[in-house]
DNA sequence: TATGACATGTAATCTGTTACATGATTAG
DNA sequence: CTAATCATGTAACAGATTACATGTCATA
């Protein structure tokens, strides 16, 4: 049933409504003002977006019920969305994951913790150290075959790729290090 | 005419067209072959983006004549799609571009070099040197406004995005350094 | 009472994905 | 001759963008 790819925005979506219930406004308030509006900020894909969870049973909205309130639809998530979006939190860092770019994992990571608890963060974040460095290499190596091929801004260009997947690897570490020490005596 | 919005996608087949012309499947292969395949390496994007940028003269293709040969369309872009892909290359870098991802920025440098020329390379660069460093401050405000309101994990993956700008400052540094070197005697 | 911000949505259009279809050529 | 590969495409669908439409409430 419920066994449909979802985007990354609905799943934006799913973690933001999971630590408290949203209207569909407010969700689009937090894509513009912060540096999430990579994820649609724009009405056309949002609501649609939450229609498409809720007939998926993913979350729930309901009409807020108040004296002299404006229409506001409410959203939670259901126990199904939940799962959904855990599933999607737990699954092993891939190949594939890393090279259509770091944004969605770097959401899994940020919904990780209240959503799937601090074990599922750091596991994810010790998936995404292995996977890491055997793509790493796996760069370099193209790297050195394409050398004599491209022009130079074309190298530098591939660089600056594996530059910042070493980048995210030094992150991955230290962010390890990080959340170990500000869980102890915590929510853990 | 030709002032319509063209998607990356239509830059990345122009690029590779610019230095020689290929076909359809030769563009295909580059992108699966490569880590370009973040820009489609589907024939039902390929093909009708090709199409797309023959109606707006940006390229034109013509059948390969030839005994023997399995039919075959080479494309090579036009002076319009010369003039549109320099365009895309010489506009300075916003924070928009910043933010929708470096992904676009590296493909406009990648071509750099062989459809603009080395300055247009090296202002590109520093283009991107100086968007860079407001865009990071900005970052840190906006981390030290977060920091209360959001669980640990989600400061932690704000502070691998702002991690990831700096690292690319300091690509970019290097590169203009390398690039200036390299290009002492050679095409300039 | 009229202006603007709040809150929600729809319609047209564009692009990309998936999956399939077609024909030509080469290797066995 | 048959199978695989080369080379090109199309059709159905999903999702996002843009722009517009609608109605509510507060305030000047």
């Amino acid at each position: 049933m419920s066994e449909k790819k979802i985007p990354a925005l609905g799943y934006a979506l799913l973690g933001l409504l999971q630590p408290q219930p949203q209207s569909g406004y407010d969700l689009r308030k937090i894509f513009s003002s912060t540096s999430m509006k990579t994820y649609s900020d724009s009405p056309g894909a949002i609501y649609p977006a939450l229609q498409r969870l809720e007939k998926q049973g993913l979350i729930r909205g309901k009409v807020e019920n108040g004296v002299g309130l404006r229409r506001r639809q409410l959203f939670r998530v259901t126990p199904a969305g939940l799962s959904a979006l855990r599933k999607w939190i737990e699954r092993p860092v891939t190949r594939g994951d890393l090279v259509w770019g770091q944004q969605e994992i770097m959401l899994r990571f940020a919904f990780a913790h209240s959503a799937a608890g601090a074990d599922a963060a750091i596991a994810l974040l010790r998936s995404l150290e292995a996977e890491l460095k055997t793509y790493i290499s796996a760069l370099y190596e193209e790297l050195d075959k394409m050398k004599e091929f491209v022009p130079i801004s074309g190298r530098l260009a591939f660089e600056c790729g594996i530059r910042g997947n070493e980048c995210l690897l030094s992150w991955a570490d230290s962010a390890i290090a990080d959340y170990e020490n500000e869980i102890k005596g915590g929510t853990r």
